[in-house]
DNA sequence: TCAAGACTGAGAATCATTATCATTATTGAC
DNA sequence: GTCAATAATGATAATGATTCTCAGTCTTGA
């Protein structure tokens, strides 16, 4: 299961003229171990003797190759995670405003036909190409309401 | 019609113990000149002599007093915009991902009753206390189709 | 086995944003 | 009106996440 998956981000990196190393094969391991965004600075706690730049530079290079997706967020630090293709479900975020944790929920058909009619009239109105969405939803964690 | 909008961000400063100078009235014409949300480089630019420290600082007051929201991009510019209830309109948001501009847009009646269900969804699974949310369009502008 | 080129990691550089602080402007009390 | 007390300003320095640099190491393919 896992493996196919190793396979698969191989044959991306590959495809990109990027070689499977060590240090990217432990930063995907990680992001399979948990199932929300991570900032860099969770990412090398949990690898250990991972050094920063290596981290930014491997995700920058994991992320070229379309292996993971940075997301933005209004606290500091920015966050990362497998793309959908490899984390394997289409998801949208629920985002804490105290301390800025993201995770992942389900996304609904219903709410995905309304953003396609919506992608419609964007390209209709303002020319827009759309080729992706993102919904967030925005609140206080079960930790964060005290 | 503006004065009336004045009054109120006066009012909202005034609540927040802050002061209605005019550096801060400077910034709420820019957002109201504009309506898409401006990153601070543009709004210097827009107004004449204003240093790039009392942006910052003025929009972080205007921000904790609930007239301006600062939007998260994944370009390296922070975006500002008035707050809906001063802008008029609840709206989402179009984003390029060639020049990172971002552009307002409707939101529509059957997108938000779908965000409501999904909120309550995140109450029981997550224990989340959902107050707002946020949908970006992602795609290209029609400069940046070329 | 070897050369070409990719990868690594320590540290320096970048750049948006924040903090500092002396000066100036505003306010409320008298 | 005058006078503290307090808030706002803006030049500059500090911060901190991210990116770049570069010499050394590892892979790969011939």
């Amino acid at each position: 299961m896992t493996a196919a998956l190793h396979d698969r981000v191989a044959q991306c990196l590959a495809d990109a003229d990027q070689r499977y190393t060590e240090n990217r094969r432990l930063l995907v391991n990680a992001f399979l171990a948990k199932d929300r965004p991570m900032t860099v600075p969770e990412l090398v706690a949990v690898i250990d003797g991972l050094p920063l730049s290596s981290a930014y530079r491997n995700l920058s290079v994991l992320q070229d190759a379309g292996v993971v997706t940075r997301i933005a967020t209004s606290d500091d630090n920015g966050r990362y995670e497998l793309t959908e293709g490899f984390s394997g479900h289409h998801h949208h975020h629920l985002v804490c405003e105290g301390c800025g944790i993201v995770v992942d929920i389900a996304a609904s058909p219903t709410i995905e036909r309304a953003l396609r009619a919506a992608a419609r009239r964007a390209t209709q109105d303002h020319g827009f190409a759309i080729t992706d969405h993102r919904i967030d939803l925005i609140g206080r964690c079960a930790t964060c309401q005290r």
